[in-house]
DNA sequence: TCTGGGGTCCTAGGACCC
DNA sequence: TCTGGGGTCCTAGGACCC
């Protein structure tokens, strides 16, 4: 029995947005991003400054030079997560099955309420209209028989797209696309294929499993079975946050001292909050460092008994930043990155002093 | 004044244990 | 005198996604 899954993605999200809230920018190339001289890269263009050449994850310093007059927004992310919490509770009205990606894209399995790619399609035009009607933004969807080709069905929509895949049509739909349309093919994953002649999905299809499985190890077989369009992973609508981290790119590089020691506090301080609003504590402390070369490096250590303390985060950083380094050194960018998150502990002062000085009991 | 910030997943090597 | 193998944990790095 096909299921019936929606892919469903929100156009140019944060830059729609910000012409929602301003009138005045509506019809304008918009772009929103850290500035130019903070070392800003483009986190979404409208599609009116994508007509020339600015893209997300462009430096903003080339995006205003290829589109003068373009209107560059910093970003306002809470603003953002509250519209993108509406739009997935309306996707949450047609179906518990919704499993969001980010803040702008989710994946719906609406196969309980509709038999068939067509039944689904007529979901999709009524999602549209109820998020446009509900929050002014225009939202593509793509609608397939499993994950992967509704994604790329909602992408090849872009924008104000509607497209459908039906059962039994998927391996063709997919055969003449580029392989970087797959989702887990980049730059390298193209270039690899590329070297035993594989630019088409179609050509992924066809291609000896041996071969591909050699190129890309454990996920070869699923790597051809999406390119066949057959994809058996589930929708998760509930999925466990593996990591919690903060990182900042300066705006000029810095070298190790005082500087640099606070920019790490407030980040320590930046991580603790966040893992204090998730309700998780951390027994994995990493730091990040970018050198002005760009090189960078991560060092890690596993702490014996989990925190959400800054200071001790901060600390245990810090311990990992003298380990490395050295006084000719500058950089650009200092993260904290904290894994092996568990639920906090419940528990007073007093627990959690008693915890610190003897074993956890076991479970 | 090229190159953000939030993540996930995978690989590979070394330490250590039995 | 030469040198196992399986399993787990830890660490570092990299590809990829939005």
């Amino acid at each position: 029995m096909p299921r019936t899954i929606l892919h469903a993605d929100l156009d140019a999200f944060y830059a729609s947005v910000e012409q929602l809230d301003h009138p005045e920018l509506r019809g304008k190339p918009v772009v929103v991003g850290g500035s130019a001289d903070t070392r800003g890269v483009v986190a979404a263009a409208s599609y009116e400054a994508r007509k020339f050449g600015v893209h997300s994850a462009m430096p903003m310093r080339e995006a205003l030079r290829r589109c003068p007059y373009a209107v560059r927004v910093s970003p306002r992310f809470d603003r953002y997560r509250e519209l993108s919490h509406q739009v997935m509770e309306i996707f949450r009205s047609l179906t518990p099955l919704v499993e969001p990606l980010s803040l702008d894209e989710a994946y719906l399995d609406v196969s309980a309420i509709s038999a068939c790619t067509d039944e689904g399609e007529a979901l999709a035009r009524q999602l549209k209209v109820t998020v446009k009607e509900a929050t002014g933004l225009v939202v593509s969807v793509g609608v397939g028989t499993n994950k992967s080709v509704a994604k790329i069905a909602s992408d090849r929509g872009k924008p104000d797209g509607l497209l459908v895949v039906r059962f039994g049509e998927e391996a063709r739909f997919l055969a003449p696309l580029p392989i970087r349309s797959l989702w887990g093919i980049g730059p390298k994953g193209e270039a690899r294929l590329a070297k035993i002649g594989i630019r088409s999905i179609g050509e992924l299809a066809a291609a000896d499993p041996d071969r591909i499985q050699t190129t890309f190890g454990s996920w070869g077989p699923a790597l051809i079975a999406m390119a066949r369009g057959i994809d058996e992973r589930e929708v998760q609508p509930v999925r466990e946050r593996k990591s919690v981290g903060a990182e900042r790119t300066f705006p000029r590089d810095l070298p190790d001292g005082p500087e640099l020691r606070t920019a790490l506090a407030n980040i320590a301080r930046e991580v603790a909050e966040r893992l204090a609003s998730q309700g998780v504590e951390t027994r994995e402390i990493g730091l990040k460092l970018r050198y002005a070369s760009f090189k960078t490096i991560a060092r890690q250590m596993t702490l014996a008994q989990p925190t959400d303390d800054a200071e001790q985060i901060a600390r245990s950083a810090e311990l990992l930043l003298t380990r490395v380094a050295k006084s000719t050194d500058r950089f650009r960018l200092l993260g904290i990155h904290c894994g092996r998150l568990e639920p906090r502990h419940q528990g007073d002062e007093q627990a959690s002093l008693w915890e610190a000085e003897t074993p956890a009991p076991a479970p």
